[in-house]
DNA sequence: CAGTTATATAACCAAAAGGTTATAATCGCT
DNA sequence: AGCGATTATAACCTTTTGGTTATATAACTG
């Protein structure tokens, strides 16, 4: 099975969970709205549902899928040790062009 | 060449910006503290560069890495559309737990 | 200059992954 | 019971990908 990580590496399956963040929804609308194939579409079904990331209500025939955003709390952790980094990365270049701002309203004196 | 979900799908990759985030490293560095073969790591480090993660410093014979974190920002981004979801569903936990220990508080009484 | 060290790249392989087509299973409706 | 609709699964193909081995490049070192 997949991880997290790799789940939400695939582009179709981000735009399903996009789509599932709006609203519950069931595969014959996924299929209409995201304009995949249904196979295609029950195949991420069932890799995203296997790795936790939506739940599935059986209505009769039809099948409404729904977001769990649980399994995406592993990932928002790692990424918060690189957090401060890339403020780090901004904060300088805040920095640098507040400095040349100043540099200019110097020169324009 | 891949996107940063992509890149950041495949462990070692992830290893290598973990140990990046402690300290810049050389390749022989990387090789011997991850314990992968030197052609895998400077693969990896390849797309990590053209992904924009890593950046390269030459110093003679030896390529002195650094991260870059700036493009984890974007995955960063489309995480927090779903952390209120999460937190909502943490929420819903707490409470769960609160009332079923309010209840059992009652029951103790 | 010869040999050693550090790194990148090429060629190759096996496994996995996204996608398609065809088919099965299940339920509601008439 | 039979039919259409909804969804899942199986079988298959092609491309991609992680990994290995072998080789090239370049710089330091004795």
């Amino acid at each position: 099975m997949l991880d997290t990580y790799a789940i939400i590496a695939e582009p179709s399956r981000r735009r399903i969970l996009d789509r599932l963040l709006q609203s519950d929804s069931s595969v014959t609308e996924l299929v209409e709205e995201l304009g995949l194939s249904q196979p295609l579409i029950s195949k991420h079904l069932r890799m995203l549902r296997e790795s936790g990331l939506v739940r599935v209500q059986v209505k009769a025939q039809h099948r409404i899928y729904c977001l769990d955003a649980g399994p995406l709390a592993e990932i928002d952790e790692w990424l918060s040790a690189y957090r401060k980094k890339w403020n780090q990365h901004v904060d300088a270049l805040v920095e640098h062009l507040d400095r040349r701002k100043l540099s200019k309203e110097e020169s324009a004196k």
